[in-house]
DNA sequence: AAACGCTTTATTGTATACAAAATAATCACT
DNA sequence: AGTGATTATTTTGTATACAATAAAGCGTTT
């Protein structure tokens, strides 16, 4: 594992929290290699969205309510994009790995694991697995690009929230809707399914948050 | 000027050509610095897309006339966007700021300078201004740093096609209807406003490349 | 006691030497 | 002469020393 996919880990799953302050020095400590590759890393990072330039180095990023909501909304919309893009294009080939992850998803959300932390991680995987099969079946990797742009929010705003049975099942359901609509190849119902499905994702992020916070 | 900025205008300009090889030690010989802040800028303009990692060193990037496409689409649709959202959130300080920069554009585009070089980059800046201007009003840091991504395509692919009085005119009456519906915080409006403007200009690069090839 | 300027320290920017790895070139063998 | 293995060369990855600059600390002045 690079230093780069360490630190990335380290952020989304909140080892450094927001607001940390992350210099060079410090870090070649931490994983015991020189600057140059240190500044490699940081420098992919910033590019993430992950780490906030400061003059002088970097600090771990913190996201407002509007932040998540923001980048929710657009990501809804680039998404949905995709799966419209997928409707029209996609093989036999590429439906045939939808399923596959969806049925994957699903004996993830039915093991029962009592939400362990390595459970958590599983689901998350497994989504992101679906996510990316609908996105590679558009064609489009510019598109796929700016997508992975979007979806680097850290852990700590998507996972001890929906992992209710009920709402991840619904998860599944809406997998299943947007993989029916791009098997017949109806794109806006691909669309808006995807749309529907990620905006779901937003409401339950958000409203965590109004109950931590307020 | 950095070494980032020097190379990115190179590229630009279509002084690397696509295909050509860029190696560290050449570059330290050309910019006179050497391999670290070489290295640093290489993988800014990788993140830009402007180049392309190879297994050892980077080639300027190649488009294909599907990539264009594929870019100019999603730029439609990420502008659009931010049109949409700019019609909800504008204040009447970014008002002005559309007026100011859609009057250079017309002014500039007026001035009848036999198409020189730099008018042509004159053109092309005061329009990049006016796309600021609405995109700002939006708000939305988030998508804003998205369409920075697409806004990248070498001049080569956008300079020398829509110069025609005609279709720069056509450009500017686009702005115009763009604004007033901003103002009117008539966002759907907005929206299909700048899709169709955006989309003008994509088949503008793509009928040129037409005429290019055969 | 607050504010300003100076000195010190911390931290990044740059250059460069060396290690590792990939590509190119050479030579031996068929 | 063509092919394959081996060696040489090119090129990037990494470490580190030094320079430049920003931030912090400190004392002096008002």
């Amino acid at each position: 594992m690079s230093v780069y996919e360490k630190m990335r880990q380290a952020l989304i799953t909140g080892k450094y929290k927001p607001g940390d302050r992350l210099t060079e020095e410090a870090l070649t400590e931490e994983f015991q290699v020189s600057r140059t590759p240190i500044r490699s890393a940081l420098k992919q990072l910033e590019f993430d969205g992950l780490i906030t330039p400061l003059r002088r180095g970097y600090v771990a990023r913190s996201f407002s309510r509007k932040d998540i909501r923001q980048i929710y909304d657009v990501r809804s919309l680039l998404e949905g994009y995709a799966a419209s893009l997928s409707a029209i294009h996609r093989t036999d080939e590429d439906l045939d790995n939808m399923y596959a992850a969806n049925a994957a998803f699903y004996s993830t959300i039915t093991e029962q694991e009592d939400n362990k932390i390595e459970h958590i991680q599983a689901i998350l995987q497994k989504n992101h697995q679906f996510h990316q099969a609908v996105i590679r079946a558009s064609q489009d990797p510019h598109t796929e690009d700016l997508i992975r742009k979007v979806v680097v929010l850290p852990l700590v705003f998507h996972s001890f929230f929906w992992f209710q049975q009920r709402e991840l099942e619904q998860s599944f359901h809406l997998h299943e809707v947007i993989i029916a609509a791009i098997k017949d190849q109806d794109s806006a119902r691909a669309r808006s399914a995807m749309h529907e499905h990620i905006y779901q994702g937003r409401d339950r992020v958000l409203e965590q948050l109004e109950r931590e916070k307020g």
